[in-house]
DNA sequence: TTGTACGCGTTATCAA
DNA sequence: TTGATAACGCGTACAA
């Protein structure tokens, strides 16, 4: 490997020279001049972890995300990229597989490695996982659940479930089944659920059944392939677009017309829900301008400044072709 | 920040005795335990660049991907993160957003991390890329692309084209629509259509027409809006399922039945292909073997290991609903 | 403007 | 088994 002394030498002059000339600047023309040229003939690149070790600064950023091939998580790490590029950060990427004792992992990890900071995809959030953060003195930012004395960067699950809710009424249902996902994703699990509960409890003859599966599109599949034939509800509200789309194909399987046999909606704004027939009614969630706003936030956090620990998005319903009037049936 | 100092201080050590403690071992009992005692109260973790610098060693090997919402990208990212956590790699992302000066700079960016080995998705191949990766002394390895002197693992793309060539033979079509994307991307654009004409070519009276898109759903669902009134073909080959997918949309939108009016089918295996209606026919590609496979090369690779340039990932034809006789019309 | 000397946190060598 | 010391590549006071 050539190092900064290999230039030093051959350049015949310091090495500090040679510092300062990749830093400062502080250098004649004419040993800039020479410097120049042997960097070029050797190619040599500063060695980072050197520069890490003296700077005490590695220019790093830590992103912990549930699974890879997620629709959602994808589309806020194109922010985060976008974001942390511009800022001239490194990415350092780690797949926990929704698995909590590799996130405990992960967050040590992270630490270890000195990242400045660390954006964290949070599912289910135990009190390990507080301990952990807590224990490292790495800024830690939490996306999609909140937690006591962490940042962190949710949605507003609670009004998009009350949104879905103010709709599905006005287009006259009252028979609802809500398809769910445990409520150890608070955010998801709970809050969502929650969120339209309260917006169609207070008309009355209103029914919500539950049944709960998890965020695999087979799961709900399979699931959706005995529910459905059982089922009296005219409206179909599901905790995610994957969860749609998932029982959309189940209901075709089985014979049925959407939205004529039953509405059916999501959450999220997946462009799945797009490319499927009917096209899916949904939220849709600001992802990308999630992830842009998370790494903002961030850096204000590696900086030492007062950041709010919560900041919400906001989000919008989008109608589309599985959604009809409860009279047309 | 603590550091190996400060525990062999507080231990009443010698520093060395430290680094021997968390390194080979060889260490009496008693003072292993004074310090165990002192790491496990101040939390002291070894500062992983210092280790790089000693060592020349920094167990993270980089990963170049064209974009993030990728589904056959995010398939081969999970096969890669099993095997490098398996053998305690730590892995550096980084995204280019389909852009070829950003591929450039990350290339040089992971050579500078000192990154032991570098895995990248190869779309369009410039000479420039290959002059800037033969540049680093960094161990390389392409997926999805070849390229003399750089090791590389590709599709049996030309096989895959061939099965649906075969395929569509069979079933009695002998009008076809390709639906193909540029040829910068040889593997894509050029050897899986090749692979489809040189085997429906033969038979006589076959036609093949063929229209131009790019690998994002909206613009093969626009040009689809225009090319499917105007079509005579009996038979839709687009070059990705997302390109399927796209035309799918854009086909029942137009009232057109499928495969009633026409067979459509695709390329890769995603999961869409199962969630639309009708499903659609496709050959798929062994994604998640593809990563595990490139990280066991890019390992031997970094071992100097002698390893054959070029691996081939073979590929299975998968009928579904999208594809009929050409009789039935 | 330039060079000397030291320190960042770690591991490896060599004596003791 | 232990400890002193040098070295990894770099940045930076400080002096020249």
């Amino acid at each position: 490997m050539v190092t900064i002394n290999d230039i030093a030498k051959k350049a015949g002059v310091a090495k500090s020279t040679v510092s300062r000339y990749l830093n400062n600047g502080s250098v004649s023309l004419d040993t800039r001049r020479k410097i120049e040229k042997i960097i070029e003939e050797t190619g040599y690149s500063p060695n980072n972890f050197a520069r890490s070790l003296k700077a005490q600064k590695t220019n790093m950023i830590g992103v912990m995300i549930p699974r890879l091939n997620s629709a959602s998580t994808n589309e806020v790490l194109e922010g985060i990229d976008e974001m942390t590029r511009k800022l001239g950060y490194q990415l350092i990427i780690t797949n926990s597989d929704q698995n909590n004792e590799r996130e405990y992992e992960n967050i040590q990890t992270l630490a270890k490695q000195k990242v400045e900071g660390v954006i964290m995809f949070a599912r289910e959030l135990t009190p390990t996982h507080i301990e952990t953060v807590s224990k490292t003195q790495t800024p830690f930012l939490f996306i999609g659940q909140k937690a006591e004395g962490i940042h962190s960067i949710i949605h507003q699950d609670y009004q998009a479930g009350s949104k879905i809710g103010a709709y599905a009424l006005e287009l006259g249902h009252r028979h609802f089944l809500y398809v769910g996902v445990p409520e150890t994703d608070r955010a998801v699990g709970v809050d969502r659920r929650q969120g339209f509960i309260d917006a169609v409890r207070p008309v009355n003859g209103t029914i919500v059944e539950m049944i709960e599966t998890d965020f695999s599109r087979t799961s709900a599949y399979q699931k959706a392939l005995k529910f459905l034939p059982e089922m009296e509800a005219t409206y179909v509200v599901c905790a995610t677009d994957n969860i749609a789309v998932a029982v959309l194909k189940a209901a075709k399987e089985l014979g049925y017309s959407i939205p004529e046999d039953f509405s059916l909606s999501g959450f999220g704004g997946y462009e799945a829900t797009a490319y499927v027939s009917p096209t899916i009614t949904t939220v849709s969630y600001p992802f990308r301008e999630m992830g842009i706003e998370a790494v903002n936030k961030l850096v204000r956090l590696i900086g030492k400044e007062e950041v709010p620990y919560i900041s919400e998005m906001s989000n919008e319903l989008v109608i589309n072709q599985s959604t009809d009037f409860f009279e047309k049936k």
